[in-house]
DNA sequence: TTGAATTAGTGGCATATGCCACTAATTGTG
DNA sequence: CACAATTAGTGGCATATGCCACTAATTCAA
């Protein structure tokens, strides 16, 4: 055996959250690692590709990310023609975001690596478990962490 | 009500991980902020302090963390003075890490904040539910994605 | 209509993480 | 003992994310 220290017993929510994400993260790297593209990547060329050429804005929300983070890593998808950008025509503050032929490709491809890390996954922890899991952390995305401001 | 395309229902489970990281990481990052730290610093100070005096694979083993990429992390810490290493006098390639007085200082600080996220988020999300996803978190993060080799 | 306030993105800077190639120190072995 | 294999870190490069200041486009109000 290994001297791990702690046996697990995470006692910071956010820090067994994040350890957990670099874990299953790699995981599902590796395994979509084939394509060229990370995990990451491919998640978000299918939020990209199930939305209607969403604006910038609306998949950082639906991604709770940063806008700006979302511009970041948008770039090389950009760079490498997965992805192109235009203006709204009724609002060109607005940027709206689709995939290029070549980027519809790429997610089929990656899409197929993606199921065999999910399939593995769900293998490997358990399908209730995992839909359990998923459940549990779309609520803790959804949560409200303000405080009420006294009711004024 | 707002547009957010779907209510949730995140398919994939390393996307809803990183969903919920991204949000709580967030959260947790303002709530500790007072203290000039980031959740994970602070984090990884208390990982470092809880040690004794460990090396950084063991560090990195702890935290299921790219030995390189904790060695990035803990770069800003040195350089803040809230770290600092030295080689283990038994084996001269092993590089332990200890708090500095003022790294101990500081952690204490960054703790209290600490304990107000926590807190906060077990009131919001509820304690049995925090208490359960943690476990959850940390059975993710002992699991054995490999492919049995065939059993030689 | 015009200027203030708001909204959507960008670019720069900083941390978080991972991979790879490379170096130094140890260990194992003939 | 000398050399191959292994182990622990480092440094460079790339993506992931967030904050802030700033610009452009819109909306709102006097």
């Amino acid at each position: 055996m290994s001297k791990d220290s702690l046996p697990g017993l995470t006692l910071c929510n956010n820090a067994a959250l994040r350890r957990a994400a670099r874990k299953l993260g790699k995981f599902y790297d590796d395994v979509v690692e084939p394509s060229g593209l990370k995990a990451t990547q491919q998640g978000l060329l299918y939020q990209i590709h199930i939305g209607d050429e969403p604006a910038m804005g609306a998949i950082a929300t639906s991604l709770i990310m940063d806008l700006s983070a979302l511009g970041h890593t948008l770039k090389p998808l950009i760079r490498d023609g997965y992805v192109e950008t235009f203006a709204d025509p009724d609002d060109r503050r607005v940027k709206r975001v689709r995939l290029t032929p070549q980027g519809l490709v790429k997610l089929d491809e990656a899409m197929k690596l993606w199921h065999i890390a999910q399939q593995r996954f769900e293998d490997v922890a358990g399908k209730d478990k995992a839909e359990r899991l998923r459940a549990a952390l779309d609520e803790i995305a959804a949560l409200d962490f303000d405080l009420p401001p006294a009711t004024p």
